[in-house]
DNA sequence: TCTGGGGTCCTAGGACCC
DNA sequence: TCTGGGGTCCTAGGACCC
């Protein structure tokens, strides 16, 4: 059997621990630029929030119900789910962690000793106990099965946390039950050409034959429909290098210059040659794009984006950051209002063995990657862009991400840390 | 005024080969 | 009148995920 072990409504409940009071009242968190919702608990979709809605749009709900709302802290998140991790890797031999919120762990042979359902349901009290983050559990024979599961787990509290579908009777029934576009790997798209062939709930689609899946659509559904019937067959081990890697953002204010259009793309270049670094890998190719606000329909559109190719693959702060000014400079336009750009490395491979170019024009190459290796460590302790390329720009500017009500790293900066009176 | 960010995988179709 | 057959590789874009 296999069990998705998955927080509720994470972001959310990471903020609940450390700002007491807000439980059972509805809290939302914003995307960056406090733009649109991310999450947000029952008590907030209660009072007509949905995950997407712009906040601004939204404005009236929030106020008339007192919603309290928080700017996305990955750093925060990201510390919680590690403590989760650590947790259930104490607990369960194999774990998957799947997002920063999921995880699938396998029990096979743990029947023999335990009633698994007993023993994942201590699993959620000691995750409760130990970080206060409540997380549901589904236990089925394959993901998409665990995943169904895990949301009865959630919207029930019957279960107490734990739900498993580990006969035909309820995986029949189960899927009876739930909302056919709720299936993991069943967007918009594949929802409406089901309905389209007349099939409205996951049953109906489990009980299609196979050759019929097949000739009107495509693997991923197969894999689905497999799935849906028992026959694990999705892949989620550890990936473990990226094979593409993306800083993108959309602007606090928009921008016309092309200066300051320079200093975010040589930030966005930064950080993705920090993360390519990160893990180890060298990038082949750099992509650039910038696009204005096509919410805006009184301002002339453009949007465009244009790539290089590195002769020899790199992962040099340097000469990416050179390779994104030019790219922009030849895609910039003058007169335009830009609310967004962003920096892809691609072609991304590991860092060793390096396949040497006859005509590079870098000598030092070994010099340079000992000097960024010094910058990462600098950056690493003194905090993100203590060292960092003038281009970048030196004073707050003002393609600036807007993040209002972003609480502290509590559990990454020791001047951040909680202080508690009693 | 204001509408997110970062990924993966698959597929159709183009360009090319003999 | 009539315009092949069988491949490979690459890429852009779509669909999906969190």
């Amino acid at each position: 059997m296999i069990a998705l072990i998955d927080a509720n409504a994470f972001f959310c409940s990471v903020e609940k621990v450390f700002h007491p009071g807000l439980d059972g009242k509805p809290v939302c968190v914003t995307g960056s630029n406090d733009g649109i919702i991310v999450a947000l608990t029952p008590e907030a979709k209660a009072v007509g929030l949905h995950r997407g809605d712009p906040v601004f749009k939204v404005r009236d709900i929030v106020e008339h119900n007192n919603v309290t709302i928080f700017s996305t802290n990955m750093y925060l998140y990201a510390a919680m789910s590690r403590r989760i991790n650590s947790i259930l890797r104490s607990c369960v031999q194999r774990v998957d962690q799947y997002s920063i919120d999921e995880a699938f762990t396998y029990l096979d042979g743990y029947e023999k000793y335990y009633n698994i359902e007993e023993y994942m349901r201590d699993v959620v009290n000691k995750i409760k106990l130990w970080t206060d983050v409540p997380v549901s559990v589904g236990i089925a024979q394959s993901k998409t099965l665990a995943k169904m599961s895990s949301k009865f787990a959630k919207n029930y509290k019957g279960y107490n946390g734990v739900c498993m579908i580990d006969t035909e009777a309820k995986r029949r029934k189960a899927l009876e039950l739930f909302n056919l576009s709720d299936v993991w790997g069943i967007g918009r798209q594949t929802f409406q050409k089901l309905n389209y062939y007349g099939i409205h709930s996951a049953l109906e689609l489990a009980d299609k034959k196979e050759s019929w899946i097949r000739s009107h659509f495509n693997k991923a559904m197969v894999q689905t429909w497999m799935e849906l019937n028992g026959i694990p067959c999705i892949d989620t081990s550890e990936v473990k290098q990226k094979q593409t890697i993306c800083t993108s953002r959309s602007f606090g204010d928009m921008v016309t210059e092309l200066d300051s259009l320079k200093s975010s793309v040589a930030s966005f270049a930064a950080s993705c040659a920090n993360k390519l670094r990160g893990q180890d890998s060298v990038s082949g190719s750099i992509t650039v794009f910038i696009c204005s606000n096509n919410f805006r329909t009184d301002l002339e559109q453009y949007s465009n984006g244009s790539t290089y190719t590195f002769l020899t693959p790199t992962s040099d702060t340097i000469e990416i950051t050179k390779a994104a000014m030019s790219l922009l400079e030849a895609i910039y336009r003058i007169g335009i209002h830009y609310k967004k750009a962003g920096v892809i490395l691609g072609d991304i491979c590991t860092a060793l063995p390096i396949q040497q170019n006859l005509f590079d024009e870098i000598k030092n190459r070994p010099q340079r990657r000992k000097l960024m290796s010094v910058v990462d460590n600098i950056n690493q302790r003194y905090g993100l862009k203590s060292l960092c390329l003038g281009v970048e720009g030196l004073e707050k500017q003002s393609w600036h991400v807007k993040s209002d009500h972003r609480s502290g790293n509590y559990l990454s900066d020791i001047n951040e840390i909680l202080t508690i009176k009693i």
